[in-house]
DNA sequence: TCTGGGGTCCTTATCCTC
DNA sequence: TCTGGAGGATAAGGACCC
């Protein structure tokens, strides 16, 4: 979807319509928060995802600056996955505002399709998509983002390689500014065409064995990952930057027990999950992240126990200096025994089998604590 | 001066067992 | 008894994704 958070507070504010609009944090651009989404009208000023709200302020001060209100997006995304399944049951959301579909059992022009989708999404939901056709779907994906918005763009089979060869590298997965970065200071690789030209054992030599060959097959267009509609969450977490640097041991304590209830509110109580290993994630003012975590001996279920063990961990944190981040992870997650006959393979693969952001039922959590 | 929050996956180090 | 793998589990950090 083309700047799906914006776009959304616009379809509903006319008002807005035409001028810039930035999506993020609670909405106060003077505050800590970055941007969820900006609209095009603010991309003209430069602002981009990721951007912390200050600097965003600063290009465009008469912006409209607006929170991040997850309930109704969430709603909009229910109904634009609806419609897609209307077209395959083979339907992988990636996010709220993005999926991918395998219409490979299809035998109509993948064009007309995507048209047809297209002016649905645009009639019924009043937003616009881009979308992408390709063989597999990483080029599918790559293929989606060279033309925006309400783009629509086909990659065959025969002309991946050469489409991708004059593409920045980042385009490719796990290519990030870091590997980047790393491939033009080893290599003076800049394109996707340049990595084509190295020999496997050179780009595993770089990278390492798994990521150098994962590379060696995607900047040839080469995947075979399958569209995946169920899913299980492998953690959960919560984590709260402070609008003030903190020192207080007691105010830490306090937010990693409320933060702790959050993650057990959620991934025990309402999806039914154990829980075998705690995280406590600590940010310090000079943006130096460190982590401390530990394995239970078995999965639980108990409140106190996984918050005692939260605020042990807080305490194996120096806590020196400023704070600017707590957070907790619960990992190591578990069914809870059944009695008497095995599991149910339908609760199994049904509880959880979607990330929490894309469960409509889900209440969103209070994401401002203390 | 600034840098969110929710995740996944990989690498490396270390410890332990066989 | 000592030494040296192999391999699993755990811990910590970091890159990356939306």
């Amino acid at each position: 979807m083309d700047a799906f958070f914006a776009a959304i507070e616009q379809l509903r504010r006319p008002e807005l319509r035409g001028r810039p609009v930035v999506v993020g944090g609670d909405g106060d651009p003077r505050k800590r928060g970055v941007v969820s989404t900006a609209s095009y009208e603010a991309r003209r000023y430069g602002i981009r995802s990721a951007m912390p709200l200050r600097h965003a302020l600063r290009a465009c001060p008469h912006a409209v600056f607006l929170p991040v209100d997850f309930e109704t997006y969430r709603a909009y995304s229910a109904r634009l996955m609806a419609l897609l399944r209307e077209y395959t049951p083979l339907v992988e959301p990636v996010s709220l505002d993005e999926a991918f579909l395998d219409c490979s059992h299809r035998t109509e022009d993948p064009l007309a399709l995507a048209r047809e989708i297209q002016a649905r999404i645009r009639a019924e939901l009043g937003l616009t998509a881009s979308i992408g056709i390709g063989p597999n779907k990483l080029v599918a994906k790559i293929a989606a983002n060279l033309q925006k918005p309400e783009g629509l763009t086909m990659i065959s089979a025969e002309e991946v390689e050469e489409r991708l060869r004059p593409l920045p590298v980042q385009v490719l997965w796990g290519v990030g500014p870091k590997t980047a970065a790393y491939l033009k200071q080893t290599h003076n690789i800049e394109t996707v065409g340049d990595l084509q030209a190295l020999p496997l054992a050179v780009l595993q030599e770089t990278l390492g064995p798994r990521h150098g060959e994962d590379l060696y097959r995607l900047c040839r267009g080469e995947d075979d990952s399958p569209v995946v509609t169920a899913w299980e969450p492998k953690s959960y977490s919560r984590e709260t930057t402070f609008q003030v640097d903190v020192r207080r041991r007691e105010t830490l304590v306090r937010t990693v027990r409320a933060l702790g209830r959050e993650v057990w509110a959620e991934c025990v109580r309402e999806d039914g999950y154990r829980v075998r290993t705690v995280t406590v994630k600590v940010r310090y003012h000079t943006f130096r992240t460190q982590t401390r975590a530990l394995t239970l001996p078995q999965a639980t279920d108990d409140l106190d126990l996984l918050l005692r063990t939260a605020v042990d961990l807080l305490h194996r944190h120096t806590l020196d200096r400023p704070v600017r981040l707590v957070g907790v992870r619960f990992s190591g997650l578990a069914r809870p025994p059944t009695e008497g006959a095995a599991a149910s393979p339908s609760q199994t693969d049904l509880v959880g089998a979607q990330p929490a952001f894309l469960d409509t039922s889900r209440r969103t959590a209070s994401r401002t604590s203390s």
